[in-house]
RNA sequence: GGCGCCAUCGUCUAACGGUUAGGACACCGCCCCUUCAAGGCGGUAAUACGGGUCCGACUCCCGUUGGCGCCGCCA
């Protein structure tokens, strides 16, 4: 065997815009990539876009779009199959004239009634090797008369044995296999054979890809032979799994990666949540950013098995990284779910989306309520990020929890105002002592800060007044956070009148009392 | 059906012949506390099974079982 010819490293994610880059395709470019980087390689993308049937415009964008999001980087790319036609052609040209491969006649209906019957005696199915047969006359006089031909590899019937880096000594019996279909034409290669080609013309020299394709490796290691190339390195990672150990499919979580973003991950999370599905770096530390993995990774430790994908782990990660980072991100990344929501507006329309993209400028947009048409201000948004940040596991729940903060009119139960077993008179009371606190504090002091330290105080007051001498504040706060919020769960009672102001504070303070 | 790959708490995993089988998520309990989070402390929970080899197996070998992948003119 020939042995590559190259010492840097040069490794590949090679998808195909057939669909959507799911977790799965992304953790394998996260892995190419970190191996790349690692080990001071490059890392190139290609687009296997030779099933014209089935690859979309809208699929390569998105693994565009995707990887980008992630933050992984290629050094090449993209490079597209569709492009290279020329290159493929040669390679076949050459294994049919060197009758390493041949053209094949068959119809697919007898192919099809072949595998069936072989597989119903227990055989593996393969092809015959009919076509292998026939003479150049009859070759050429088929095609003259336009018959269809498919061209077909002549798999060399013996035993191919590789070292996986990830499994280690694999064997296959390519007796098994049979001639293999490479092209469907001259001008349309298929995936063993363009793979090969491209790999080779590439100078790949890693090729960490999914499980699925450890069967494939025989007979590209075979048609490496017949062209005179040199063998890569292989690695098979193991799949990622949906809760029932099935393969990720469609309707279980193969949605695009870019769903995630949309439903309020941050890239951070997802990649450091990829990276250990699979894989770890053997010592007890789980937090790891894009630039740290790219130190730590290593082939030794991938795992064999598959693993299966756990959403509550990922939602951890998320929290952590969403508490991790700066208001400001987190403001600008918020906006775009408060105004889908419907709660603000911009007069900017395309605003959010470029927002969700990182590259608006918030500070220097106007948002208004759009109930109100009330102009706010970003720094309204970060306050309210801020209160909010510690409680969120994904960023589109802000709107849920903070919805109150863009409404004029809170509908919530009555009954939910009331702080244990508080007695309905007392409720008002508490109601009446907040105002009263609370219109005495000038606007200047209105910080979150002074509001805690002047509610905490009174509260202690009231509630040994109510109670004689138990302290519980929440006699106070309690009716308080309902009052402001409409909600039994929210921020602290202080940020939210920090940041709803003095006005609109006492305002709902009051429609608390009366019920409307 | 054939071929191949795989097998440690529910989940992701550590261990690379000698550990009370460790950590994280989730779950449960306690603390903090005006709610929910966050945080702190603690707890439940695993080597699929059967044979070997060895003074000693999670670890090595064989078998069984189970799971997964491939067997396309998809990738």
């Amino acid at each position: 065997m020939e042995k590559k010819i190259s010492n840097e490293v040069r490794t590949r994610f090679a998808p195909s815009p057939t669909g959507f880059l799911h977790i799965g395709g992304a953790r394998t470019a996260l892995f190419n990539y970190l191996f790349a980087k690692k080990n001071n390689g490059f890392f190139i993308l290609r687009i296997e876009d030779t099933d014209i049937e089935r690859s979309k415009p809208e699929f390569d964008k998105d693994i565009l779009d995707c990887l980008k999001w992630l933050g992984i980087e290629y050094n090449e790319g993209p490079y597209r199959q569709s492009e290279r036609k020329e290159i493929y052609k040669r390679y076949l040209e050459k294994l049919l004239e060197e009758e390493r491969a041949y053209y094949c006649f068959c119809p697919e209906e007898e192919l099809e009634a072949q595998k069936q019957y072989q597989m119903s005696i227990g055989e593996a199915p393969r092809y015959s090797g009919k076509c292998s047969n026939l003479s150049k006359e009859e070759v050429v006089a088929k095609i003259s008369v336009g018959e269809k031909a498919v061209i077909r590899f002549k798999t060399p019937a013996r035993i191919v044995k590789f070292n996986d880096l990830i499994r280690g000594e694999v064997e296959f019996d390519a007796g098994l296999i049979g001639d293999i279909v490479i092209a469907k034409n001259m001008e349309t290669p298929l995936y063993n054979f363009g793979a090969v080609v491209d790999d080779f013309e590439m100078k790949i020299t890693h090729i960490l890809r999914g499980e699925e394709h450890l069967s494939n490796t025989p007979k590209q290691i075979l048609i490496q032979e017949a062209l005179g190339f040199f063998h890569p390195e292989y690695g098979h990672i193991p799949l990622i799994l949906a809760p029932d150990r099935s393969k990720l499919s469609k309707r279980e979580g193969a949605v695009s990666t870019l769903e995630y973003k949309k439903i309020g991950y941050l890239p951070e999370a997802l990649v450091n949540f990829i990276a250990f599905l699979g894989w770890n770096p053997g010592t007890e530390k789980e937090v790891f950013s894009l630039s740290e993995l790219a130190q730590e990774f290593s082939l030794d430790g991938v795992q064999k098995a598959g693993a299966i994908f756990n959403v509550q782990r990922l939602d951890f990660l998320n929290g952590l990284y969403i508490r991790q980072k700066s208001l400001e991100k987190l403001a600008e990344l918020s906006i775009a779910y408060f105004i889908s929501t419907g709660l603000i507006e911009t007069i900017q329309p395309k605003l959010a989306e470029s927002l969700s993209n990182g590259n608006g400028h918030p500070e220097k947009q106007i948002f208004r309520i759009k109930e109100t048409k009330e102009e706010i201000s970003f720094d309204f948004i970060k306050n309210i990020v801020a209160a909010y940040r510690e409680r969120l596991k994904k960023l589109s729940e802000i709107t849920e929890l903070a919805d109150f903060f863009f409404r004029t009119e809170l509908s919530y139960d009555r009954g939910a105002l009331k702080w244990k077993n508080m007695r309905e008179k007392d409720v008002l009371l508490s109601i009446d002592k907040s105002i009263d606190i609370l219109s005495k504090i000038e606007d200047l002091n209105w910080t979150k800060e002074n509001l805690e330290k002047i509610l905490i105080l009174e509260s202690e007051k009231f509630s040994s007044k109510l109670h004689e001498g138990i302290n519980d504040r929440g006699v106070l706060l309690w009716p308080l956070r309902v009052a402001l919020s409409g909600k039994k769960v929210s921020a602290s009672p202080f940020e939210i009148a920090a940041i709803l102001g003095k006005e609109k504070t006492l305002k709902r303070l009051k429609s608390a009392k009366t019920g409307n």
